[in-house]
DNA sequence: CCTGTATATGCCTTGACGCGCATATGCTCC
DNA sequence: GGAGCATATGCGCGTCAAGGCATATACAGG
């Protein structure tokens, strides 16, 4: 688990990161925010914090989690060169998007018939 | 394999979309230039296509591969609400970047001062 | 047709990661 | 100092994806 992309591809710590962008937030509001085990909450918050997405700082018993930013201007750093590429095709990504919404079903039937 | 995220986690296939990013290439010329086992390129080609991360069109017996921009825009539009909040961090971010240049390989020589 | 080239696919093994559950640690207040 | 809450960690399991290798398909030219 060692690049930033490997972390947000997993969902939950990418809802994580999302609720954290409002605001900061303790492990138990994260946990009844997403709905997800306790557990579960803690270990993706190691994983998000030692790969420095977020930090958090003690409050008595609790523990407040907040963003930091480095690792997903990463991100963005990766992504930006592709920028220019795109520029073009701008109204084209719109009608993805809408599309996307509900469709998850990947599955492409390529059946070359004539 | 789902989420895009997911997709661009695989160091190889990021490395392929670099890699066309500048132009569009036939599989062979990946092969040589990411110094990767055909049969491991065509199947990143397959799942990248399959999420529409690229497109091919047949030159004789060559498959020449290029970017659509699509799903890397979907992970931009992600990203675009974590922007709001860098923008106060910036030049954390450039300490950041200029220590994780040799480990991850990637250029950058942006000088900090203060 | 047959050979060589370009690309795709199938099978197998291996390793990583996420989850559930139980349990441990830590802190607060009475 | 003991009860109770908030958070962290250890363990075992199931799943899934990536790589290596062999092989299949497709096409071009002699």
């Amino acid at each position: 688990m060692e690049s930033v992309f490997e972390i947000i591809a997993e969902p939950n710590r990418r809802a994580i990161l999302s609720f954290l962008a409002s605001s900061q937030h303790s492990v138990g509001e994260i946990e009844r925010q997403l709905r997800m085990p306790q557990p579960t909450v803690s270990k993706h918050l190691r994983v998000l914090r030692e790969a420095g997405f977020v930090e958090s700082t003690v409050d008595a018993q609790r523990r407040v989690y907040r963003l930091k930013p480095e690792p997903l201007q990463e991100v963005a750093a990766w992504l930006a060169p592709f920028r220019r590429f795109w520029s073009a095709h701008v109204d084209a990504l719109e009608r993805h998007l809408d599309r996307m919404d509900q469709s998850t079903g990947t599955k492409r039937k390529t059946r070359r018939r004539r």
